[in-house]
RNA sequence: GGGCAAUUAGCUCAGUGGUAGAGCGUUUCGUUGACAUCGAAAAGGUCACAGGUUCGAUCCCUGUAUUGCCCACCA
């Protein structure tokens, strides 16, 4: 037996013998990965029973993956990997997201760089325009996600704007309005003058600011306001009920000099208005402010509308038509000075709500636009979280979560843009009431027998996400829903805590029953390596692509997972990714040393020989650290997994073990017995390890499974290591 | 205005009621037959500050400072 152990080091396959080479072993071992169908949970082999689903968050569909993707797509793998080598019937299913007033920006940007507006374009030539801009992205980052080692099954990929899933999400739109769940309403909406459609509250920011407030004599009253230029809206004075100093008004009629007329308004007495505050008398325009639109509801007053959908004065304003809210202000400013009317002005700091994506100030406007009654299943949302149906990895994200969830408002849905799913209603050409019609059934006015006519708008584009775990396992009939619902883990940036991950609980419980996933995972931000956040104007972008073609993607899923703790921002550097494709060609080394030094010729893996004491503590230690390992996977502290790893296979494997080991290898150590321990005992660590790291580096950890073994089947469905 | 977190080595971050850890960086040495994409060694920290609990606190409690983030319809 003895005669067959060889140190020769020709005897080793000669693929170890070549340098580590990523780019050419990552692309032959995805496909074969693909081709051998185990993506798919339906081909994975007998043992793999108990279902385990992760949902991809669907990248936008426009433009290319960037680090913050890279996470995504690392963790997830990770995650998918260890189930499906534990024996979970394993689904991760991708997807893409027609992601409908982002991909509007990006691609209104476009146009503005070739010469073009969107406004000049007919419905149908933007959307076939937009449609095709998105299905070429949707197919670069397939690319990427297959580059990134993503172990999703293709075959059952899903986008927001197929049939079955527009469908779905139509039948929602049906469901909420049939429980009373969804209305129409004119109500005052955050409106951005550049984009041309209404927001969420969501998707305004609110920025401080040090603006002007200016005292203004009105009438007998004096006001305070930062917006002058909304003096043309006003149809009342509003005072607080217990302030003694306007008691007498109240309920009087007043005029007031309003530059272009002399206008009759009635003093009115509301709880909202703070005495403390300004002079404790508040001019109302209701249809600029919601909080006056509030006020104007309750006392039922009307409402004049004087600056238009570009944000400018209209001809209700008299000479002021036609200029910008801001400019007009400084104008109105001038002449209420000149009036006499101005008494005051002084520096004020408060939060402005702007546009999140181009900053100009959201200009408040009465719009029809549908709305749910969100409280109602904010409530089940809070609910499952509370009673454990629903866990944050971290529980400070649980503060977070109630505190929005408790604190919701009405969702607006309507969104004035041609890129997405057309909101299935009809809107009465005469009274302007409407109606959800997902069958296209209604012709007239139930109400007025007026003819109708489709609603032009689109939904938010997070109505649709926020059924997508339902929507994509095919709700409600399909045996993947059946199977694979309530899916697993959730696991995606906590930037879209609100805008996603509550929406999908709520509309999830809401359509189903259950909450869609029973884990959240969130992930912080990739920044550089001075904390900046990445963009594209400053030039700190690290680009996926271009980390996995110089260092390899397993080196860059390491750099991504160690050091990365949920929920808190990530500082990444080309540096750190480098440190980790050095750790590759370690790996790779050690593989080449153990290999020629302990060459598994006669089997001695199969049958285990009579280990010495030192290798049986070695393998035993092993174990540990193994369960160690798979007890931080299991509570998602990747990043500490990812690390221990690194550091046994290095420092203890690497440094001592192999250097501790090379004398009792030598053909000149004349016993047998512990020569052949030895090389068991190296053999059985290198296989350990190198399933271990799998899920964190898949590429290299298959390439030399599939050098030193002579099973047929892939690394990606073998056992996790027990011990 | 409310809330959440962070503060540990030059940088990025782990960590524990009992002598403080990693990666990267720095310095010195080393071309040993797995690996120079390496190895060996070293320097480097009042664990933000002030109190308290404790035999003992970097860790638990209170306060302060600084930083970051989230939420918020006082004109």
């Amino acid at each position: 037996m003895s005669e067959k152990i060889s140190n020769n080091i020709d005897n080793i396959n000669e693929k170890l013998l070549r340098p580590y080479d990523p780019k050419e072993t990552e692309s032959r071992i995805y496909k074969l990965w693909e081709e051998s169908g185990y993506f798919n949970p339906d081909n994975l082999p007998e043992r793999h029973k108990e279902p385990f689903c992760v949902i991809m968050p669907p990248p936008n569909a426009n433009g290319s993956l960037h680090a913050g993707h890279a996470v995504f797509v690392t963790l997830e793998d990770l995650i998918i990997r260890y189930k499906r080598m534990l024996g979970f019937k394993t689904l991760w299913l991708p997807g893409a997201d027609h992601a409908g007033f982002e991909t509007q920006v990006v691609y209104e940007k476009k146009l503005e760089k070739e010469g073009r507006s969107r406004f000049q374009m007919k419905r149908e030539e933007l959307y076939k325009e937009i449609f095709d801009f998105t299905m070429q992205n949707k197919s670069f980052m397939e690319n990427q996600l297959r580059e990134l080692g993503a172990s999703c099954d293709w075959s059952r990929e899903k986008f927001t704007l197929e049939k079955d899933i527009i469908k779905t999400v139509y039948e929602t739109f049906k469901k909420l309005a049939d429980d009373g769940l969804l209305y129409r309403g004119k109500r005052v909406i955050n409106w951005c003058v550049k984009h041309q459609t209404s927001l969420s509250e969501l998707e305004t920011i609110s920025e401080e600011q040090t603006d002007q407030l200016y005292y203004i004599k009105y009438g007998p009253f004096v006001i305070a306001t930062v917006r002058p230029e909304t003096i043309f809206g006003d149809v009342a004075v509003a005072v607080n009920p217990n302030d003694p100093r306007h008691k007498d008004l109240i309920g009087q009629e007043i005029e007031v000099d309003l530059l272009t007329e002399k206008r009759k308004m009635k003093v009115i007495a509301d709880d909202y208005v703070d005495m403390e505050f300004g002079t404790g008398a508040l001019k109302v325009t209701p249809a600029h402010d919601p909080n006056d639109f509030e006020i104007a509801k309750r006392h039922d007053l009307p409402s004049i509308e004087v600056i238009d959908q570009f944000g400018k004065l209209n001809e209700k304003t008299g000479k002021y038509a036609g200029l910008k809210a801001e400019e007009a202000r400084k104008v109105v400013v001038q002449d209420l000075e000149k009036a006499g009317l101005l008494l005051k002005r002084e520096d004020y700091k408060h939060a402005v709500k702007k546009c999140y994506k181009c900053e100009r100030i959201i200009e408040p406007r009465i719009l029809p636009q549908w709305f749910i009654k969100i409280k109602p299943l904010a409530e089940e949302a809070a609910k499952a979280v509370k009673n454990g149906e629903v866990k944050f990895v971290t529980e400070k994200f649980e503060k977070i979560f109630f505190h929005w969830i408790e604190n919701i408002q009405d969702w607006n849905i309507s969104r004035q843009i041609v890129w997405g799913i057309r909101i299935p209603a009809k809107i009465c050409d005469n009274c302007d009431e409407g109606y959800a019609d997902i069958k296209d059934e209604i012709t007239k006015c139930p109400k007025c027998a007026g003819g109708v006519h489709q609603d032009n708008d689109t939904f938010d584009t997070w109505f649709s996400s926020g059924q997508w775990p339902f929507a994509a396992l095919g709700y409600p009939d399909n045996r993947d829903f059946k199977t694979f619902y309530p899916t697993a883990v959730m696991e995606t940036g906590f930037d879209i805590i609100f805008f996603w991950v509550a929406r999908m609980i709520m509309l999830g419980i809401y359509r189903t029953g259950k909450a869609p996933f029973k884990t959240i995972y969130l992930h912080g931000l990739i920044r550089d390596v001075q904390k900046q956040k990445m963009s594209k104007s400053k030039g700190n972008v690290i680009s996926p692509t271009e980390m996995t073609e110089k260092y390899g993607t397993d080196a860059f899923r390491m750099a991504l997972i160690v050091g990365n703790t949920p929920g808190s921002d990530m500082a990444l550097s080309e540096d750190k990714i480098r440190g980790y494709k050095h750790f590759s060609n370690k790996i790779w080394n050690i593989a080449r040393f153990v290999v020629s030094g302990a060459p598994d010729t006669e089997g001695t893996l199969k049958e285990p020989p009579k280990l010495t004491e030192k290798d049986s503590r070695l393998l035993k230690e092993l174990g540990e650290k193994i369960k160690e390992v798979t007890d931080d996977i299991e509570n998602y502290r990747f990043y500490l997994a990812g690390e221990k790893l690194y550091h046994y296979v290095w420092h203890t494997f690497a440094d001592v073990i192999i250097e501790e080991a090379k004398p009792r290898l030598k053909p000149e150590n004349p016993n047998t017995a512990d020569r052949l321990s030895c090389q068991y005992t190296l053999r059985k660590i290198l296989e350990t390890s190198i399933k271990a790291l799998h899920p964190f580096m898949p590429f290299i950890t298959e390439e030399i499974w599939s050098i030193i073994t002579d099973k047929k089947e892939l690394l990606m469905i073998e056992e996790w290591p027990k011990d």
